[in-house]
DNA sequence: GCCTTGAAGTTACCG
DNA sequence: ACCGGTAACTTCAAGGCG
């Protein structure tokens, strides 16, 4: 029979009869699990001078042949564009791969092995053409199945042209644990509470009897196992729910059953939880494709993309958890602020869920891994595809030192306010670029090859060369990438903006355009299998041309350079002027320019990357200053924005001066709220391994030292404490600092003053003038 | 021993 | 576990001074 149906997740047995797993929903809304084959297997090529056939009669003779090895052929594949004929040899179980790899190596007359490394199910789904997130069809023979329907594959799927995802089933949860001191250890603490929320809003929470947790995640798991969401969301479940639980249920001798198949999550080594035919989506993962929130809390993400609860917002600090549940009065309020909190990550995962299946169909990974995942390997799984579809063999992954190379030009902005500025940027630059000059690793002339000029191109400064044909690998891939994402958009265009099938068009290209453009960055990456230095060397050093010309072309046009960063330039705004030098950089350099934005009013510090203007919409926009970064307390940004704002709209610089004191003061009086004080910065490794004692580092110390659980990528929030030591020993997490306590001449000085000054200075403003309100006071006093 | 200075370490931004 | 370029902060050790 044939079975149309959609990649949910993707899963392998392995073993001497190793079977690809895919589950997913058919066209009828059945959840469905098919069961297909595939043959393990990996390349080896022979050593230059060496046959192919001796090689062959090689493998055949050695003891491996005794090992379940089950076929050896001689097969024609590329290695970096170089076609070579090498054997293929397929084996029974996947597990062994590795094995049979460092075997084969070891054979005289062996160069390398490939493929070896490749998980099985990733080179099912490489090799077959499956694509998560997807529909296909293929032809199966039904085996039964009772909670979802079972089918063996008699074909392979092949992509059909369905693009609408069938309705998924989803299911937000989180957890409250009971934890007096602190420390939220499963073989101790119970899990309280279990909150749960539908996909269609249905919110259902889990209690335990008192401190007695087993019935409700019992209770938990049956939910699970009967209303069978198809995406499993939480957030810092990975990190946190996910792995309490299981720690908790074993401890407890209940089963966490909550796998499609009625087995128990298992934990990768980087820290997912992966549920066997459900995808688990930790919303913290998939908040990384919003930069603009800074601090990545619930209510922060969920405040950013308008998300609302039914359930009324109740603040419970985790430290009265205890309390509160052991009050009768007041165990209520633990029901309301995890409902509240529940119906926010559902409401998260609606709003991200569209761009999730989104790089999950662009990258080909499955989509319980994809935000998991760093930008690298989602590239490199695409990469992988590609790869396959022209018989290039993957390269395997080697160990490299970092080799640093020269990137992008900055043009040193002069201070100031300038009117009218028009920015223009090129169109995917260094993608375009790799593309114009065939930059790739099959097309990288070695400087020691003999090539005739004309053959290839020469990249300016570093010298690279490249092969003009035939189109390298990265070339094809990005062409193919950019014709996609033509494609998606000339479709956008017949349909009405605001249609279900318009935002789903719309996520897909925005997906396209970002694995676009990160593959530049994957090429120069020292862990990627098609890193080579050159490739990456050249296209910023193309890059740089490109741009340095663009300025002097726009500098023949009669048009001032305010500014230039890698691919952009700022110019002042004559429309026909304007015009022309886009047109001239466009047919001298072959490389796509169009119009960013313009600026009615825009300021530079001199600084570069550094600089905030007035749209000619209105809005205003600040780019890179303290305003924008996450490590500044809230008091510093709000006022530097402030007083960004009323330079540029006003000019009213004695205003700016005023309401700079009047904060001032403000601080100083001890009127701010803590909250505003609190610097929030990332701990990028565990305190021990820091060669400084930094802020941070003391108070993410201190932080541990009270019963608080940090670890690398955590965000650790302090406040500077009255005192005369060292700042960084005056540095304590918030929650330990009590009001009174904050040093306001730290924040005064250290932080509001060098925020709004960054802008001031430039109006002749001096220091001492922020100040003169304060410094007449202490006169008075004195 | 105290103060100044600049390098080193660190983070988060821009494109 | 994506690139390099950049600004800015705090710490820390070396150097100058006496």
């Amino acid at each position: 029979m044939n079975l149309s149906f959609w990649v949910l997740d993707v899963g392998q047995k392995t073993g001497k009869n190793p079977r690809v797993l895919l589950w997913g929903i058919n066209d009828k809304g059945e959840r469905v699990l098919v069961f297909d084959t595939f043959t393990p297997h990996l390349y080896i090529t022979p050593k230059p001078g060496v046959s192919v056939e001796s090689l062959l009669e090689a493998v055949k003779s050695s003891s491996i042949e005794a090992s379940p090895i089950t076929a050896v052929n001689v097969v024609e594949r590329r290695l970096l564009g170089k076609p070579v004929k090498c054997l293929m040899a397929s084996f029974e179980d996947p597990d062994y791969s590795p094995h049979y790899a460092r075997k084969l190596e070891r054979l005289p007359g062996v160069e390398g092995c490939f493929e070896a490394d490749i998980r099985f199910y990733t080179k099912y789904l490489n090799y077959i053409g499956v694509t998560p997130c997807c529909w296909h069809t293929l032809k199966v023979s039904p085996e039964g199945g009772d909670r979802y329907k079972i089918y063996v594959a008699e074909t392979h799927p092949k992509p059909s042209g369905e693009e609408r995802p069938p309705h998924l089933k989803l299911l937000g949860f989180k957890i409250d644990v009971y934890s007096p001191t602190g420390s939220m250890n499963p073989e101790i603490d119970p899990v309280i509470l279990i909150s749960t929320v539908t996909g269609d809003g249905l919110v259902r929470q889990f209690e335990a009897e008192g401190h007695d947790d087993r019935g409700a995640i019992k209770s938990f798991v049956s939910f699970v196992s009967d209303y069978d969401p198809d995406v499993i969301v939480g957030f810092y479940s990975n990190f946190f729910d996910l792995q309490y639980l299981i720690n908790r249920a074993k401890h407890l001798g209940v089963k966490f059953t909550i796998n499609r198949d009625g087995s128990e999550p298992h934990v990768s080594v980087y820290g997912h939880v992966s549920v066997v035919g459900r995808a688990h989506i930790d919303l913290y993962d998939a908040a990384s494709i919003l930069p603009e929130v800074k601090l990545k809390t619930l209510r922060n993400i969920a405040d950013y993309l308008k998300v609302e609860a039914e359930a009324p917002r109740v603040n419970v600090d985790f430290t009265q958890v205890p309390r509160y549940w052991d009050t009768p009065s007041l165990k209520s309020r633990i029901l309301e602020a995890s409902r509240h909190d529940v119906e926010l990550i559902l409401g998260i995962a609606e709003k991200l869920l569209p761009t999730v299946v989104s790089m999950s169909q662009v990258s080909g990974m499955p989509l319980d891994q994809v935000m998991r995942a760093g930008v690298g390997f989602r590239v490199e799984n695409m990469l992988m595809r590609e790869a396959h579809a022209s018989g290039e063999l993957v390269p395997a992954r080697v160990e490299r030192a970092r080799q640093p190379y020269v990137g992008g030009y900055v043009l040193e902005p002069k201070p100031g306010i300038y009117r009218n500025v028009a920015v223009l940027d090129f169109a995917s630059m260094y993608p375009n670029i790799m593309i114009k000059f065939n930059v790739s690793p099959d097309t990288y002339v070695s400087p020691d090859e003999k090539v005739t000029d004309d053959e290839v191109h020469v990249a300016p400064e570093v010298n690279h060369r490249f092969r003009k044909e035939p189109p390298g690998f990265y070339k094809r891939v990005l062409e193919k990438l950019i014709k996609v994402r033509r494609e998606i958009r000339e479709r956008m265009k017949k349909i009405s903006p605001g249609s279900p099938d318009y935002h789903l068009l719309d996520e897909r290209q925005r997906a396209v355009k970002t694995m676009t453009n990160a593959v530049y960055g994957y090429c120069g990456w020292t862990g990627a299998k098609w890193y080579l230095r050159q490739v990456a060397e050249a296209t910023a050093a193309w890059g740089r041309e490109t741009i340095k010309k663009t300025i002097e072309i726009a500098e023949k046009h009669g048009l001032k350079v305010l500014y230039a960063d890698t691919d952009s330039v700022f110019i002042n705004n004559v429309p026909e002027k304007v015009e022309a030098f886009s047109r001239e950089v466009e047919s001298t350099l072959s490389l796509e320019m169009k119009p960013d934005k313009t600026y009615v009013k825009v300021f530079f510090s001199g600084a570069k990357k550094r600089y905030a203007g007035l749209l000619d919409d209105g809005t205003l926009d600040v780019v890179g200053f303290e305003v924008v970064r996450g490590d500044w307390p809230e008091i510093a940004r709000e006022v530097q924005e402030k007083v960004i704002e009323i330079v540029l709209r006003s000019e009213n610089v004695e205003e700016a001066v005023n309401y700079v004191r009047s904060i001032i003061e403000a601080v100083a009086a001890g009127q701010i709220p803590l909250e505003k004080l609190v610097v929030w910065e990332t701990l990028t490794k565990s305190p021990g391994e820091y060669k400084v004692k930094a802020p941070h580092i003391v108070a993410a110390t201190r932080l541990i030292k009270a019963g608080g659980r940090l670890e690398a990528g955590s965000k650790i929030g302090y406040i500077i404490t009255k005192g005369s030591e060292k700042i960084s020993d005056r540095a304590y997490p918030y929650s330990l600092v009590e009001p009174e306590q904050v040093d306001t001449d730290y924040y005064i000085t250290n932080q509001v003053i060098p925020a709004a000054m960054r802008v001031l200075e430039h109006f002749g403003v001096k220091e001492e003038a922020l100040l003169k309100k304060k410094a007449a006071r202490q006169a008075k006093l004195l």
